[in-house]
DNA sequence: TCAATATGTGAACGTTTGCTCGCATCTGCT
DNA sequence: AGCAGATGCGAGCAAACGTTCACATATTGA
């Protein structure tokens, strides 16, 4: 407990600057803990208040630890919630590449239900966080260049992936389908769960969205 | 211009609690071009500094008026945020009915082509705003339920379209087809604006785009 | 053992920002 | 013309927030 914390200054006007990158690595043990503490609590702090409810303070309750700390290891808000987002697209990532390696040999529909099944799982996890994260995140500057980058990492495996089974997939614009896959069955599957549907609804739209990539990334006859 | 604004008191604390709902209708004209005269101050203000930099004061100045008035007709941003987004979907929603009444009778390709060029055209009218306005307001609480339901409405169009055409569709949960189709392209489409790619690419991801949905809406053979 | 260093603390300050209130000005109506 | 109500004004307050700093405590390493 201290003893005398005496009245203290405090000088500085307002930076508001507010750059991303960590501000130190934690080099004791119970420093890396109070790191975990602090992106545990941003996540918890978003999830419950978003990212215009988060501030540095609640955090640092959130977390357990005195504000102080906090900024001795994040220079802001930002750099928080930017940590929170790589720790989170390191995971995404991971996953969907390993799952596509894993059937990079099986029939197409089944890489389908695959892919389909880890991206559910995903969002499962932690929806309204990945919701926060991927869409309630200002898309300015330096921040808004970061998430760009972190969500077009899943479309490097995607891509390598077509090309290698070109010769399984209707000709197509191997660059433009990436794009389109991965820009759009994410968010889909985002406000899935944003939407709460019933356990059947669930289901018949997963239903229809493999029924659809399926027709789309199989041969078939050319049409209209 | 006012002879002695004299000091003013100044009493409330700070409710914080913003409600929703417009505060009183504009009965003379001024007062109508006063708050048309807000929205597209609160209009530029989102475009130029997103959700987080809008502020009543900023508004109050872009629009050429004073915070008072600003506060006679809204009683906080969100309201204001919340009568943009109204505005915005009622547009979008007209002229998506608009667009598929028009070629209720056409072949599913040709709807298909239509309804794309549309959509694509409102995401080029204001990309930076509709994206601002789409993914980063804060979804929680009321204004959470305003913008679902907001995105909902497309759905109501699109669902008694397909109803319709059945007959000329294969086999499809309509629910399900109509849900999967309003939550995954107009997502793509915003993104595709905000990547900002080439008119190659961007050319190209519409025509794989227009593939996929005929392969999905058009009938043909059963596949795996 | 004991200094050097890493880590943790929390009160306080300067800004920003939402919001109100006492007035001044304008409009529509009779 | 003239008045009642609608509209517009903008200085200023209080709360909220980010951030810092002087100090306390824990850990490490020699």
């Amino acid at each position: 407990m201290p003893s005398k914390p005496k009245p203290a200054p405090a000088r500085s006007p307002k930076p508001r600057d507010a750059t991303i990158a960590p501000r130190k690595a934690p080099r004791q043990a119970r420093a890396r803990v109070t790191v975990e503490a602090l992106l545990d609590a941003t996540a918890r702090v978003l999830r419950e208040s978003g990212y215009d409810g988060l501030t540095t303070n609640k955090v640092a309750v959130a977390a357990g630890v005195s504000v102080g700390s906090l900024y001795q290891y994040f220079p802001g808000k930002d750099a928080l919630v930017i940590a929170l987002l790589l720790r989170h697209a390191e995971h995404q990532h991971g996953a969907f590449q390993r799952a596509l390696l894993h059937v990079a040999d099986a029939p197409i529909p089944a890489v389908i239900d695959a892919v389909l099944e880890v991206l559910a799982a995903q969002q499962d996890s932690d929806p309204e966080l990945a919701f926060i994260l991927m869409n309630q995140l200002p898309r300015v500057g330096e921040m808004g260049q970061l998430i760009a980058y972190s969500e077009e990492k899943l479309s490097v495996p995607l891509h390598a992936f077509l090309v290698a089974r070109r010769g399984d997939l209707p000709e197509l614009d191997l660059a433009a389908t990436t794009f389109l896959l991965t820009h759009a069955i994410p968010p889909l599957l985002q406000r899935m769960r944003i939407a709460r549907p019933s356990k059947e609804k669930r289901r018949a739209v997963f239903q229809e969205l493999r029924k659809m990539l399926v027709a789309y990334l199989t041969r078939g006859p050319a049409r209209t």
